[in-house]
RNA sequence: GUGGUCGUAGCUCAGCUGGUUAGAGCGCCAGAUUGUGGCUCUGGAGGUCGCCGGUUCGAAUCCGGUCUUCCACCCCA
């Protein structure tokens, strides 16, 4: 009888308690959104695996949950595929779908399918949850809610300005520091260009990428391995070491102008400058920095990208998003630029946790307790109960009535119930109960005029 | 995907190099208090030691596998 049960790898259940945070978060999250003129949408949690292969990289791909086919799968698969034994051949034959990796790539293919009712540019909103097949960690799941915010159809850098708003927005309200990373894809096309690396262009902003955990040296040695000339690593190095050493943005994009100094970097840098001084505007420059290492690994994008931290843990990003000028392109709607990002609730949410920023009221969902330990007095009480809902306070009617008072203040206690109603005999001959303050003990005799103000006013 | 790590009561953990009936704190239940919770006191219940297998006279303890957790890569929310 004793099974052990278990839930696969990576995915969790809540608690009433937990989805209370959980939903606290989603609330801000939404009304943020809407705030700045966003409206919800919802796609399946399966897409076509032909829609979602190819997007997210090789790695990507590597990491999508593939739903098996119904029905006789095996009958199509000749014994040339079984006799090759490559798995991940064999589960395209037998696989049609698969679990949403993310929310941008399902966004693509719906505005392509729905481009004759979209209004441009299209705000979208959408908080579902994402599956990737990853190994798990802290902060790191297999089943997880991705918070998307995302405007397609414009190439205004005023869209990521709001983005910048959106993101300082939410996290003033969730009370948590942060830091925004910024960057642009152009920029880093560039200072490729600038090295004669276009050739190697992931390689190279892998390798950058990971400059603040290894250091310059260690990244110049890999760097090294690329084909490029060493006078130029060594300008690069140069350049790197200073721009690192710099801490305001102007100052960090003079230098990358003289340094990088072709088209497309220029062009970037030139957009990056327009975010920083309208940052500085709004009076949100102090949480954004020019981070020219940052690479974000999804290959769609084309500019803008940008990265939130905690600045008060350890966890990884929180947030991430940039603008892509041409993902609709895949799915045959050519020109359409978007940019928009990702609000990472499960590990906002554990930040919140550990750092104890979660309101305190949030996981009291009753107001009333209403005992019940006398026989056939059920139809009296369910009434007095209905009253009250009726008056939009929350009730709860304890059914079994032989359980003890005693016990039935306990469960109230137990359950954070701040109020409970207590009916008896002498109560119901006067038509007034007593209405105990559970975190007080003040217990008054009222009628249910004043029982249902008295919660009210509480 | 690679390399490591953890798993003992509802929770947090103890259990020395293998040796009788596996412990503590908190929580839970009952009573002291037959219509009054929290505090106190008294008593009680609760464990296939993650799972499967192996070594051994004997395994929570050693070994292998497996699942899970967490960590470092990788990547990311």
């Amino acid at each position: 009888m004793n099974q052990p049960l278990s839930i696969p790898k990576g995915t969790r259940d809540f608690t009433p308690e937990q989805v209370s945070k959980r939903q606290y978060i989603f609330d801000t999250l939404k009304r943020i959104f809407s705030l700045y003129g966003f409206a919800p949408i919802e796609t399946p949690a399966m897409e076509q695996l032909s829609t979602l292969l190819g997007k997210y990289g090789e790695e990507g791909d590597k990491l999508l949950f593939k739903v098996l086919n119904s029905g006789d799968f095996i009958k199509d698969i000749s014994n040339n595929d079984w006799n090759e034994g490559n798995s991940h051949k064999l589960s395209l034959k037998i696989c049609e779908k698969g679990l949403r990796y993310d929310l941008t790539v399902p966004f693509a293919r719906y505005v392509v399918m729905h481009r004759n009712e979209i209004v441009f540019p299209f705000k979208r909103y959408q908080i579902q949850p994402v599956w990737r097949a990853d190994r798990p960690q802290k902060g790191r799941y297999r089943e997880f809610y991705q918070c998307d915010v995302d405007i397609i159809g414009t190439n205004s850098l005023i869209a990521e300005t709001e983005l910048l708003l959106i993101i300082n927005n939410v996290f003033d309200a969730l009370q948590l520091k942060y830091i925004t990373l910024l960057n642009n894809r152009k920029i880093l096309q560039g200072l490729a260009e600038r090295c004669s690396l276009n050739e190697h262009f992931v390689a190279f902003t892998t390798i950058l990428d990971k400059l603040d955990k290894i250091g310059i040296d260690a990244v110049m040695i890999e760097l090294a391995l690329l084909p490029v000339e060493q006078n130029i690593l060594n300008e690069l190095k140069n350049f790197l070491q200073q721009f690192l050493s710099l801490s305001s943005n102007s100052q960090k994009i003079q230098i990358a102008k003289s340094f990088i100094n072709n088209e497309i970097g220029l062009k970037g840098l030139e957009e990056l400058d327009f975010l920083v001084n309208h940052a500085k505007q709004l009076n949100i420059e102090h949480n954004i920095k020019f981070d020219i290492l940052l690479a974000r690994g999804l290959s769609y994008y084309t500019g803008t990208i940008l990265e939130v931290k905690s600045s008060e843990t350890a966890m990884g990003s929180i947030c991430g998003g940039g603008r892509y000028d041409n993902l609709t392109g895949i799915f045959g709607l050519p020109d359409v630029s978007g940019v928009g990002m990702s609000f990472g609730a499960d590990r906002i949410y554990d930040i919140m946790e550990t750092l104890n920023r979660f309101p305190e009221n949030l996981t009291q969902p009753t107001d009333v307790f209403i005992a019940n330990f006398l026989p056939n007095i059920e139809n009296q009480l369910i009434e007095i109960t209905q009253q009250l809902r009726k008056n939009q306070i929350r009730a709860d009617l304890f059914y079994d009535n032989t359980v003890k008072l005693k016990k039935q203040l306990t469960i109230a206690h137990q359950k954070k119930i701040p109020w409970v109603l207590i009916v008896g005999e002498d109560e119901l001959q006067q038509g007034k109960y007593q209405l105990k303050n559970m975190n007080t003990g003040e217990q008054f005799l009222l009628s249910l005029t004043d029982i249902i103000e008295k919660i009210k006013k509480s």
